[in-house]
RNA sequence: GCGGGUGUAGCUCAGUGGUAGAGUGUCACCUUGCCAAGGUGAAUGUCGAGGGUUCGAAUCCCUUCACCCGCUCCA
């Protein structure tokens, strides 16, 4: 961790995570995905509140990002047009991309050294006696077949050493009775070795009727690559110029080993993600501009408090594709349930020419598919700086970030979203239910609506409304009272002061979309 | 994947072998009228699921699922 970049000081607010989630589950937000048959590991519903907030949070980012302007660097427009791609596609899109391959390999885990190995680099050497110790080592490391050779002799008796055949087989062809006496490499006890095990992050499916290899195909684990199969498509049927992007929101799908936290790490989750192609020889600039402004971006929406922060990675924790070059970095928040650590809400990479030079490679075509620059008269693959962010992780900051106990309130607690994130922009009350007041409410709560999100209540105490607002965290409840339908007024109350402001009836909609716009 | 914990009403929980409960919320009506007021009434349960033991299981046993915490993983 070589910088750290927080906002203010202050420490961080003593919120639970259960209370988070309950609060989600009864009012809306986020349910369990299929919840009646007992739920699905790693998948998750989002109720109408939920999805209003995230909604809101992935236009503001398409509206941020594809449609209003935006100044880069060398003060011209930043110019980034948007696609939507499929989630399935052909399958060598994974092979280039080095989905497939690496890491479609079986394991095994040592319960003992917590090590993980690749069950086919392993190997086993031991003895046909009855019951004899078996030791696993690496292959291709000497110093482990030295150590396993070392510790079979020892462990034999001598006589039983020469009697012995001896064995060395594939760990992948040993039995569950040899693998429960078979000592790991780094391993003190025997047995401690898992049987192999698939850790294919990729979910898998059969495209046709026919179910076989020629007919795999898989769940996208990333959008990024529909962005860069249409690189090319991109390029000839607009008019973009290099530096210029492309921008995508969409669900991408990982088979998680262990999804954990809520809706952090899911297996089903929404990306919102800018492929933007510039010169190799910019690349710094654009990099450091695409952190800072994607950091303030964050900022912006309402996670402005200490709890984010914007971290450049180790040389020695950067991915495959981003070992040279400009660099890494994580815009990461507190949760709850990382806190006193962060967690990733989006990462910033340089991938350099490494995605389109892996196309164009294995599509046959090569350097015939480098970008002509006219300007320059040259031709070259684009370095690429990667903006790429969780629609999930950050509907969960917000949420979080809203989240504000406040045992002085009737709710106990209430949702602080920014008028713009906010679920429902204003409620509008009776402050009883006769004398003409419902009337008058529900006229002006037809006229807002005509742009806004905006609840309309009639029943029970006007403190009930209060709080069930503070709750969904709806920033501004219109009332009309007695005073008001005489004058021509309503009282607006500000959901985090308590404090209330009286407004012409006919100023209303012109005070609302001031401030929730 | 490993270890620990927890699953009973929307929520918070009580109920340790003998008729499934409370508070709160929700809904309706009355009343009141600016911060979950009061009154009356109502609806709401696969006791996480499956199996076993038992005359009888929310309760004991086994299996499993989900969630939380600590590891692991996170290209």
């Amino acid at each position: 961790m070589s910088e750290v970049t927080a906002s203010t000081p202050s420490p961080a607010a003593p919120k639970k995570m259960d209370d988070i989630v309950a609060l989600c589950r009864r009012r809306g937000f986020i349910f369990q995905s299929s919840e009646i048959y007992g739920g699905i590991n790693g998948f998750w519903d989002y109720g109408p509140l939920g999805t209003a907030l995230k909604r809101n949070l992935k236009n503001a980012w398409w509206n941020d990002v594809v449609e209003r302007e935006l100044i880069g660097p060398d003060g011209n427009s930043v110019d980034i047009v948007g696609v939507d791609c499929t989630i399935i596609m052909n399958p060598k899109t994974w092979v280039a991309s080095g989905h497939v391959g690496g890491f479609n390999d079986p394991m095994v885990d040592c319960r003992e050294s917590k090590q993980r190995y690749r069950a086919d680099h392993l190997a086993v050497l031991g003895s046909t006696a009855a019951g004899s110790r078996l030791y696993a080592f690496v292959e291709n490391d000497d110093e482990q077949r030295a150590a396993a050779v070392k510790a079979l002799t020892k462990y034999e008796k001598r006589d039983a050493l020469d009697q012995a055949v001896h064995i060395l087989r594939p760990f992948m062809t040993i039995s569950a009775e040899e693998r429960a006496r078979t000592m790991g490499p780094h391993a003190k006890e025997a047995g401690t070795l898992t049987e192999p095990r698939q850790f294919n992050l990729m979910f898998e499916t059969n495209c046709g009727a026919v179910k076989d290899e020629s007919s795999l195909a898989y769940l996208r684990p990333e959008t990024a690559q529909g962005i860069f199969t249409n690189f090319w498509n991109v390029c000839d049927s607009t008019r973009v110029k290099v530096p210029f992007g492309i921008a995508q929101i969409g669900k991408a799908f990982r088979n998680e080993v262990t999804p954990r936290n809520f809706t952090f790490r899911s297996r089903e989750f929404e990306q919102m993600e800018i492929e933007f192609f510039i010169r190799p020889d910019t690349a710094n600039e654009w990099y450091k501009w695409w952190r800072d402004w994607r950091f303030s971006w964050w900022q912006k929406i309402g996670l402005a408090g200490a709890n984010l922060i914007l971290r450049e990675h180790d040389r020695d924790e950067l991915a495959h594709y981003a070992k040279e070059g400009a660099g890494t970095s994580d815009i990461e928040y507190r949760f709850p349930f990382t806190a006193p650590g962060f967690g990733e809400l989006e990462g910033i990479a340089h991938r350099a020419d490494f995605d389109l030079k892996a196309h164009a490679t294995h599509c046959g075509k090569g350097d015939k598919m480098r970008y002509f620059d006219q300007e320059k008269n040259d031709r070259y693959f684009p370095h690429v700086i990667e903006p790429s962010a969780g629609a999930d992780r950050g509907t969960l900051a917000l949420l979080c970030e809203a989240y504000t106990p406040d045992p002085t309130r009737a709710s106990g607690v209430y949702m602080n979203f920014t008028p713009r994130m906010a679920p429902v922009k204003a409620g509008v009350f009776p402050l009883v239910n006769k004398d003409g007041l419902p009337e008058i409410a529900e006229r002006l709560y037809r006229d807002l609506r005509r742009k806004h999100s905006i609840e309309f209540d009639e029943k029970q105490s006007i403190g009930k409304r209060y709080a069930r607002m503070d709750e969904a965290g709806t920033p501004y409840c219109i009332t009309i009272d007695h005073d008001g339908a005489s004058s021509g007024t309503a009282t607006i109350r500000h959901r985090d002061t308590q404090a209330q402001d009286r407004v012409a009836l006919d100023q209303i909609p012109m005070w609302l979309d001031e401030r929730v716009s």
